[in-house]
DNA sequence: GATTCTATCTCGCTG
DNA sequence: CAGCGAGGTAGAATC
């Protein structure tokens, strides 16, 4: 099943200078430098090296790749000391992974086509979407005035103004929130008053469809507020 | 190039069967459903099954798989419409993953071996090893107490007392910091004084290779400090 | 380019 | 199982 290590690189470097999408399946050794380094030793592996200069190495298990290049990298196939050699660079940072193809199994070249746009909902864009077009989901008389409110400390998601004339801040998550996101809201709420002069009164609700207990008493403590509420779909 | 479509499937299917990691790449449509939604119209991707149950769908760009479904799901392969239908399903949530090929390029089955474990240094555990051996690193006359111990707030990077007999938090990051390090750091610190029914000063210290403008100015609000460090290697 | 924040984040660990 | 935090997080939007 193994392959001829010169024909096989000739194939690889063919499909990376045609602007194919190229797999590599075999056993091999992987190096990574960069922003934290690491080894791996031998083993079957699936390299994928994309036309846009990403590269990944899949085992059999999990999700993500054990090592990769992010877009933008440059490829090279190389012989070294007889084996196919994968050696992918970047900079900013500096970075490079180097793949040494004891046997390879397989190698694939996949000319690609691609138009379609992902679309995706159940979003915090959706959440945010759905907040504003029924702003008494958070609170009857509350009225949102604007989004991406700069504070000295971010961008507030929602920010508006209670039935009472008094600032509203919210945090947005779409999804069931623990201590991160208290700590987030708590610092908006205190860049806000501190740089609102004079007495308003600024309050902060953490909008999610969930809260955990560790989180739940850190608003407590900050005298920050909840409201239940799912994005939509 | 197409190939007939229930073939197809019973290798595909054969592959699965026998614990093999799958490639399919061809012309396709995916619809995922469960936490959010999303649909992607017709294009050509590659699709990885591994033997694990993670299924991955990959377009020519990004390090990222468009579509997904992380390790233990169910995968099946059907003919739905004469198309050959991937099904790939979870529980806890419930999430649903489907591709539909209007024509397949190629099949690849890959028998997989691999022994090896990845061995990772640059991390933040290194990074807490280099404090440990040198506390002097953080302070002279810093003396490291405890790690991971536990606040109302969440554990504790490094515990620990300076030369006065303050007690210090030091919450270490192994790349340049920004407002939510801090918030972290602000969290643990007022926890800890809040359990400290006595006198005692507590101090908080972010130990980073750097930290940002926006960072540095909650860091002086808070009273919190820094420390610049590298994690080794 | 640097900063900030979202994410179907994933992953590992701990209770 | 849920919760919490790390990650070579990646990716997008903004400055």
């Amino acid at each position: 099943m193994d392959r001829d290590a010169s024909e096989t690189r000739n194939e690889v470097q063919a499909g990376l200078d045609a602007g194919e999408m190229v797999t590599v399946f075999g056993r091999c050794r992987v190096d990574y430098d960069g922003r934290a380094s690491s080894e791996l030793g031998p083993g079957d592996r699936l390299l994928v090296l994309k036309p846009d200069g990403t590269a990944l190495v899949h085992t059999d298990e999990g999700h993500q790749p054990v090592n990769w290049q992010p877009p933008g990298c440059d490829h090279e196939s190389r012989l070294t000391d007889g084996e196919l050699h994968i050696h992918s660079t970047r900079t900013t940072p500096e970075e490079t992974l180097d793949m040494y193809f004891a046997s390879v199994a397989a190698v694939n070249r996949y000319a690609v086509t691609d138009d379609s746009e992902l679309s995706v909902s159940g979003t915090e864009a959706d959440l945010r979407e759905r907040v504003l077009e029924s702003p008494s989901l958070v609170e009857s008389g509350f009225e949102p005035r604007a989004t991406e409110r700069g504070t000295a400390a971010g961008a507030v998601d929602i920010y508006g103004v209670d039935g009472d004339g008094n600032a509203v801040v919210v945090e947005l998550k779409r999804r069931r929130v623990g201590p991160d996101a208290v700590g987030q809201l708590d610092r908006y709420v205190t860049a806000l008053r501190r740089e609102s002069h004079d007495g308003t009164t600024v309050r902060g609700i953490l909008v999610a469809p969930s809260v955990t207990e560790q989180a739940s008493e850190l608003l407590a403590e900050q005298g920050l507020e909840f409201v239940a509420l799912e994005p939509p779909e």
